[in-house]
DNA sequence: GTTTAATCGAGACGGTACGTCGGGTCTTTGC
DNA sequence: GCAAAGACCCGACGTACCGTCTCGATTAAAC
């Protein structure tokens, strides 16, 4: 795993260093494909081709088309998501949703999904994108929804990712299956019903599910 | 009006007919394909050879690898799902996600996920699974939501797709994202926020909505 | 061998009786296909689309590509030679192979070239071609032969089978092997060697052949 | 003058250099394929097959299947022929020719026919065909013509390509045409007609074509 | 300064699957 | 029984990429 130098001890190789040049050129003409063409037309002749580099060298470096797909994907990407930040969590929250979905019905929509898809023939990738992609963006949920439980707009004991599962996994769901649109009036449509299940008067919600399940 | 010659529907074409052989030879090669390597592995050169059926026949009949993968999953699949029924209906849905992620945790959710992934690549085929194996799953959760909402479970100007795609989205999405598991413990967690946004004293989380709308 | 109507008992068989349409179409849209492609894209099913003739009734009345294409030439092409008849059989023949060279420079040529080439796949057609096309011209050939001899113009020993190929096997060969071209000048030279070799007075050749040969 | 950047021809070509092991092997295998069964089931998949060399690298280096199979019947035959030398060059051109229709009444008869077939479909293969094969052997018998008129055995005006084809064309005729057999007797037949047109003594032949070219 | 070891471009190579073409056979309907 | 229509199995086509490999050329640290 080339791009990993958390753990090098101070000693540098013998030989010629790796170029950062070759390395940069890859990223971007690979990302430059993915956003025209999506992962059908992303090939690894295609980005050599693309990038004046030689396919030896993205074999070298990277460990798959999937795992180069994300590479290019996550270096082309701002790391951070800028997240609204009002009076209310609950607020802020409905309007990340609003824009996300307004995002993915764009180009970075399709890209997103082939990710997802490609993700399944190349585990590495898939993990490489969680870590890179999806993590990041639910640990800024999670402050917020932490942000709303400690101003008493959620309930305490709110299942933190289930939550965050309930708010952006119909968002996934439908990017991904393809069965409606990601309207705006959708999207309020589900924030609306799992915000209320959020709620901190939400009342004996918890205690019942808790019933049922001793039955 | 002795005789109708406009239309004459019940008329066999010319030319030898449909062989049933070939076609449902084709589609159990291709299901047996499928469930044990998934879409990787899945080829129309596999599928005949498998099938003993010749090449064209198959691109005669099936549009795309997509579209053949799709079609041999929907005929061996049971077009209608059991779905439990018992006084709660919120109980009732409950008992069917637990089961759903059930399934999805085996074999099963392989070939969904791949099938989902394989439908980027082909929207006919995308079509054709949202319509034999999303819209009648759907279908059956919206008549329990419905009865849940007759029994005043459920409020009663609930929106039912935002309502399925908050329940079985956040599914899709571990299954497809690969986040996390599909636990039972999950699930359950989910389906209770869910639920509980769509319960029939779920208070003013309506008007709250509706008046951030008008903002 | 369906093509052959020489040798047909007058009693009608039973059934419908093979419809002359179809076969006068089938050759006809074969013998254009062949004109326009030569025998590449020559195909049965481009015969059977142009002449609206199903792939079943040009099998059953021939037995092969090539014998068709030879039996649509054959039916296209007058039987007989219109030879030229002058007081010198020499001058005939020396105007005769002009003309075969100048008509095989055309696209007569390459389809006779096509069909010779064919011939090598079906024996049949082969033989078909020899007997149709070859034999009558040769034919013609050998009776201005025998008309120079009685008229003493050549040798009474002539070898008529030899003369022959030596006169038009050099335009098959050009024809076929593409050495040079089939132009007049070099067809006169052809015969002006082979015309002086069958002279009346051509000496003691023989002689010396047969002499040749003891050794 | 120190150096010269200008020119620098023997330049290693970049990139790894062609292996010849999968050169011969192909045109092994190729030529092994063609003596077996002729044009009819040499095709590239049976030869890279046989080979052990990919698809890919056969349609790399040669342009179609006619243009392999002429390179693999040049590459398995002496590129110069042996050719007798006595005192008569007539005597020498029957030998030859008796020997030449010797060995096309064997398997290369067939080799060579398919091949002069086989060019009609690709000129390039034709062309090289002729270059490789046919040139250096007319070349041979154009050198014996020309040691026969030295020696005041053929006439010293005689058309040199117009004598070659008279002699060889009727043989490639029966060969191609196969009107007739390659017999040992037609052949000397035809040699014993051509060759005494190609005499010193011809007499006036000569002058009469010239004066029949005029009119 | 010379090793020495790595990077990097180029491109040959053995493969797999693609989607298409045409071949030849067989099975219908309709005359 | 003939003809048209067309389903069917089959073999080969030529192409696109795959991932591996051998080259020559470059580059910089190590000796």
């Amino acid at each position: 795993m080339p791009t990993d130098t958390t753990t090098c001890p101070p000693r540098r190789p013998r030989g010629r260093p790796r170029g950062n040049e070759a390395r940069v050129a890859v990223l971007e003409a690979a990302y430059a494909l993915l956003a025209e063409s999506g992962m059908a037309g992303f090939t690894i002749e295609g980005v050599a081709a693309r990038s004046g580099a030689a396919k030896t060298t993205i074999y070298r470096w990277w460990a798959s088309r999937e795992a180069l797909a994300v590479a290019a994907f996550l270096a082309a990407t701002v790391p951070r998501i800028a997240f609204p930040k009002s009076d209310s969590a609950a607020d802020d929250i409905r309007a990340q949703m609003r824009r996300l979905a307004s995002v993915y019905r764009g180009k970075t929509g399709r890209v997103v999904r082939d990710l997802i898809a490609a993700g399944h023939g190349d585990s590495g990738a898939a993990a490489a994108f969680v870590e890179g992609y999806v993590r990041p963006r639910r640990e800024a949920v999670r402050e917020v929804l932490l942000r709303g439980i400690e101003a008493g707009e959620f309930r305490a004991d709110l299942d933190l990712d289930a939550a965050i599962d309930a708010l952006y996994g119909p968002v996934f769901y439908r990017l991904l299956v393809g069965y409606g649109p990601l309207s705006q009036a959708w999207t309020e449509g589900v924030a609306e019903i799992v915000l209320e299940g959020c709620r901190a008067d939400a009342g004996s919600a918890s205690a019942r599910a808790k019933h049922d399940r001793k039955r």
